[in-house]
Order: structure tokens, then sequence, then C-alpha cells
DNA sequence: AAAATTTGTTTCAAACCTAAAAGATTTATA
DNA sequence: TATAAATCTTTTAGGTTTGAAACAAATTTT
């Protein structure tokens, strides 16, 4: 007994969840597409690169390339690319790992740091603005939510 | 009293939307992979030629190249190649605008409406799995939420 | 009606992105 | 130590994406 779902609730719930998935992309795209948008009119520049950026702050000691990929996920030769432009830039540099020969490592430079810190503020400006709807207390509530569900979809793809 | 929000709190604020913002985009680029990797994979196709098909198998009557991207929220550039592509596979055909020589209509082939249909419900069974911690309910309410989130936004947009 | 503007689409250049292959180097194995 | 396997990065091919420019056709203005 109750062993057997019903088959109209089991898709009254995918339907649910498809519906929410469709919402979450189109909140995620506008979002994007509104953070694109200024990042080039007042920076002159892209998400990927602040993305880059932001992740070599966060290590001041340097990123290997594939440790960049991994943190950004994104592909390997995506990064190279990206990592490219920022170096002609002056924003990052690339320096070899003492021992291995095979790897680089990436760095802010002086100029990137500074780059970045200015860009920074204003990211967090314009996203505290857009979500300015949601209350401290609510953003904190989704954000745990959307932890644990990240949580169960990387345990899902590691046993994959 | 109490006219000048405590600046602390602001900065509490801010600084939890952001973090619900980088959540919602991880999020976000981990099911789109997953998505993106099981159409390739299964399908041989890709997200982008999904999205047009699902929004064409919402209009039978076709939709214009205007509108297409319209719905899809990407430039107009972007569309002509993935129709273009779509056409050469014979899933959409192009038909000429009766009394308006410069439009395009795009519609699903009978083939695209069936290749769709198959997708579609894989589609739906991917989100399904990869939203199962969330109970119907809890999908419906977050989705609710995200609706009047996304209608603030648009508002915003449509001001500027 | 002619000229100017708007609308619908495509083309273009540049960047982004992936998966897979290639190249160089390091580590493990026999 | 020679060989095989694994690791790190770049290259390659193909598709996606944008914003801007180019074109054609329709509409509005003068």
């Amino acid at each position: 007994m109750n062993r057997k779902p019903d088959i109209r609730l089991a898709e009254q719930g995918s339907k649910q969840r498809l519906r929410l998935w469709l919402r979450l992309l189109a909140v995620t795209r506008k979002i994007e597409a509104e953070l694109r948008d200024r990042m080039r009119t007042e920076f002159d520049s892209t998400l990927p690169r602040f993305d880059v950026l932001a992740a070599l702050s966060r290590h001041e000691q340097g990123l290997r390339m594939s440790a960049l990929s991994g943190v950004l996920r994104v592909s390997n030769g995506n990064v190279t690319g990206i990592v490219d432009r920022l170096a002609e830039d002056g924003l990052v540099v690339r320096v070899p790992v003492a021992g291995d020969r095979r790897a680089m490592l990436v760095r802010l430079t002086a100029k990137g740091a500074e780059v970045f810190a200015r860009q920074a503020a204003e990211h967090e400006a314009w996203i505290d603005t857009m979500l300015a709807e949601l209350s401290p207390d609510e953003a904190r509530s989704y954000a745990a939510r959307l932890r644990t569900l990240a949580q169960k979809l990387d345990d899902k793809g590691a046993t994959e």
C-alpha cells in the first residue's frame, strides 16, 4: 500500500519543476544581459573577463590554467583565449611554474587588481539594485536552498 | 527618526544578494551544462537548437525571425544562423510572409515537430530528475517568486 | 510623389564556448 | 631505464553570441 505513486501527481511535479527551471533561466539570462551591457558600456569589458579577474583576485598567489578553468567551470581552451586577451591588456601575466614546465601560473598585475577593484564595487551595486526586491533574509534563505541543491547536483555528477 | 538606513545593514543586504546571485549562476550553469551534454550525446543537437524548436512548437502558425529572437531574448543575427542550420536538417522552413516581402515566417516541419516531441519529453524528465530535491509545492512557490522578480526586472528595463 | 524614417533580416567582426586532438612534460610501471 | 600512462596547456573545428553595419522593403513625412 502506498507504494505506487499516482502518475498524475508525478506529472504535476515534473511540470512544476520544468516551469521553475524555465523561470530560473529567464531570470538569470535577464540579469546576465544587464550585467554584460553595463560591463560593456561602463568598462568596455565583458562578463567572462570579469569572471577571470574575480577568480584571480581570490587567489593572490596565482592560479594554473587548469585550476582557473576548474573554478570557473568552463573548458580549458576557453580560458586560453580570455587570458590571452587580458594579458594583451596588461591585466594579468603568465608565469612559468618552477619544477613543472608544462604548467603556467596566471596572476593579476597591479593594474589588473586595480581595474578589478573598481569593477567589483560597481558589479555588487548592480546586483544589489536588481535584487532589491528580495530582503537580505530572503536572499540568504534562497542562497542556502540553492547551496543544498547545488550539492545534490554535484553528488549526482560525481557518481556517473 | 528611522529615516537613514544603517550603512552596515545595507552592506549586509548587498553581500547577501551578491551571494545569492553567484549561487543562482552556479546552479543554472550546472544544469545547463548537463542539458547541453545530454542534448549532444543523446540527440546530437544543442540547447539553442532545442530552444528554437520549443519556441516554434508553441506557435504552430510560425514566427517571424524578429519575433523568434524576441521570445528567445537573443540577438537577431544569432537566430539567423541557428535557423539556417535547422533548415539544412529539414526541421524548419522559412516561408515568405504575404504582403511583406522583408519578413520571413519560420515554421516547424513535420519532421521538426516529431524530433522536438521526442526531445521535449526527455528534456522534461532530465529537469525533473535534477530538481527532484524540490517538492512540487516548493517548485511552484519558487517559480512564483521568480515570476514577480522577473516582472520587476522588466519594469526597470522598460523605464530606462 | 520624393525624401526621410522605420522595420525586418542578414552579414560581419570579434569574442565566447565546447569537445576533441595535438604537443610537451611529468609520473608511474615494467 | 625504457615505456606507458597521466597531466597541463594550446590548437582546431564548429557552433553560439553580441553589437553594429548593410540592405531591402514598407511607412511616414514633407
